[in-house]
DNA sequence: GGCCATAATGACACCGGTATCATGAGCGAG
DNA sequence: CTCGCTCATGATACCGGTGTCATTATGGCC
């Protein structure tokens, strides 16, 4: 049906050695070769078949991309990043979705890497919560990038924002409104990120001079639910917080709603900040003051360096730390006199 | 460095052929030859190499999802029901992203599909109203499925939301509630989808006895920033209305914004009513009144058939309309009378 | 004019599987 | 015992490319 290179070469008048040469643009070719071999692929329309070179060549420019259950909006925009670094390599992204609770699923993991012949892997932040994911990946020698870091594998590589940093600067943005109750909803507590976000709004109290009260700390799970949940605890303390911190911005959308639901006014009476900065965060009323990871960017890294240094085997430095930029929209406000409350 | 399928016959004592046959499960095989075969897999940890396999048996097993710009929040929750399809069928999901407005990138896509030996597309939305793409594929005869029909494509394959009921469903829900003057805010005008939602608004309304008034109807372009844009027009009408229909839930949260921003209460004084039910929805405050479309079902539907139908060549029909369903949370409720607003 | 370096090309094996068809073994019937 | 048939298996070509290395043509130099 479709053209090969050997209907391209026998068109030419030449074999399909040079006729290869000329797609891969070899420089050993003759003007005049060239341009014969040009003419028939034009003419028969040729296209080359992707597979059969991978397989010829021995590299199959596919990587996979890790995700625990669902593609949320988040790691779809992390998607985004990987896709375009990917497609202008020419790699391609093989998305693999599991339970990670399941070891069955790391099986399966490792035999749809090995199956597709992958080159390398991108790991989702929940997914190198699994030790014995990170074991068999390791001992394969099998390349891999996280997103964050995970404490459990040290020396690996990671693209990841500045968590502790990104939490510190939105304890203090609250602080400096004269907050003094700050309420912080926590992500799953086994991942970093969730504990670098923790210690982030702790530096900030200490210097502030505030002492931790554990009871306006909450767990969480990143899901707008347990935000929700917590903010309605949060709220319904004897003492509430005047703000609320969430690791995330769905969870923080929660708490805005758990706000609502009791009529609480925010910013009026409850400050509420975000993470991420994902498109919710300025799809709600209020609009919420949030803390923007790059996240596309990050993706992008993610694949720029599996692509180019640690599949290749560059040795390198890939803990990648990016900034984050608090961004200050609605949702916060200066706390008010116990009386106005 | 990874076992073959020549190593495994070797250690098993067998042909090449023999051992393929065992791995895919033939039944033509003596069983203490399949079980030798087996241990030597066993024994050499084999795992066949997909592409290989790919190659030689004409099948590519590959098919595209062709979406315009970025993966958004709604693709990528069609995107999990394509992919536990393409899955379950051994199938690959190879993402394609482009500039729909750029006429070269529609070249890409057909050279994309063609390189990577695609055997079918999934066209989202926007893709489908492009006629030089859509008249390349049909020149083409290449198997595809449209998320949503086009009326350029008469005969074509889609899978859709019942938009035209689904519209119709809320806004008798508005007219039910008392509201006479409803906003309605489209998507892209040229989209099949836009059309379907403003005809189901607009039967509702002749239903009701109430003249369409254009100027409560406003374009758009799924954006937020539209349905935040529009509906500040709409508040600043000399007799605005008092709800107001998005043709998606992003611009309605949009819309609740505006409301906000002038302190317009929602619902108190303002009613607003989406379609899709993202999760989004139920994350702003007030929760999202709106139509549920079976996004994910869409997606799994959307490959089933095209990988059992469309790329097998079965005729059958192919133009799937699925149910959507009116959830009604808290940004709607009765009209007030004119001196409460 | 003869020699050698260099550029251009082709023959052939190979990547890791599948497909076709021939062949040999085993067995019941005549 | 032999024929004919089925069942199991293997030899070999093939999918559509790339890699290796040998071969041929060309041109510069002494």
């Amino acid at each position: 049906m479709a053209a090969t290179l050997s209907d391209v070469a026998k068109r030419a008048g030449v074999s399909k050695k040079t006729a290869s040469r000329v797609i891969n643009n070899e420089d050993t070719v003759a003007a005049a070769t060239r341009r014969k071999v040009l003419a028939a692929i034009e003419e028969l329309g040729y296209v080359p078949n992707e597979w059969a070179q991978r397989l010829a060549s021995g590299n199959s420019r596919i990587v996979g991309y890790l995700i625990g259950d669902y593609l949320s909006p988040y790691s779809a925009h992390v998607l985004n990043g990987l896709l375009d670094v990917a497609d202008a390599a020419g790699h391609h992204v093989s998305i693999l979705r599991i339970d990670i609770d399941d070891p069955q699923q790391i099986e399966r993991v490792i035999t749809m890497a090995r199956l597709r012949r992958m080159e390398g892997i991108v790991l989702a932040p929940p997914c190198h919560s699994s030790p014995r994911l990170m074991g068999a990946l390791q001992e394969m020698a099998f390349p891999f990038v996280q997103h964050s870091p995970s404490d459990r594998c040290s020396g690996c590589a990671w693209v990841s924002a500045a968590d502790e940093q990104g939490s510190y600067d939105a304890a203090w943005h609250l602080l400096r409104l004269g907050h003094r109750r700050i309420g912080f909803i926590q992500g799953p507590v086994d991942l970093y990120v969730s504990r670098a976000r923790l210690a982030g709004y702790k530096r900030a109290l200490k210097e502030a001079d505030i002492a931790v009260d554990e009871s306006l700390i909450k767990p969480g799970d990143w899901g707008f639910e347990s935000g929700l949940e917590y903010a309605r605890e949060l709220l319904s303390l004897p003492e509430p917080p005047t703000a609320i911190m969430a690791n995330n911005d769905v969870p923080a959308a929660g708490a805005i709603q758990a706000a609502w639901e009791r009529g609480v006014n925010c910013p009026g009476q409850l400050s509420v900040v975000g993470f991420d900065d994902v498109p919710l965060a300025k799809q709600i009323a209020p609009p919420l003051t949030t803390v923007r990871q790059p996240i596309y960017d990050i993706g992008a890294t993610m694949m720029s360096i599996l692509i180019e240094e640690i599949i290749p085997g560059i040795k390198s430095n890939h803990a990648i730390e990016v900034p984050t930029e608090l961004v200050i929209r609605h949702s916060t406000g200066a706390v008010r006199n116990q009386q106005d409350a």
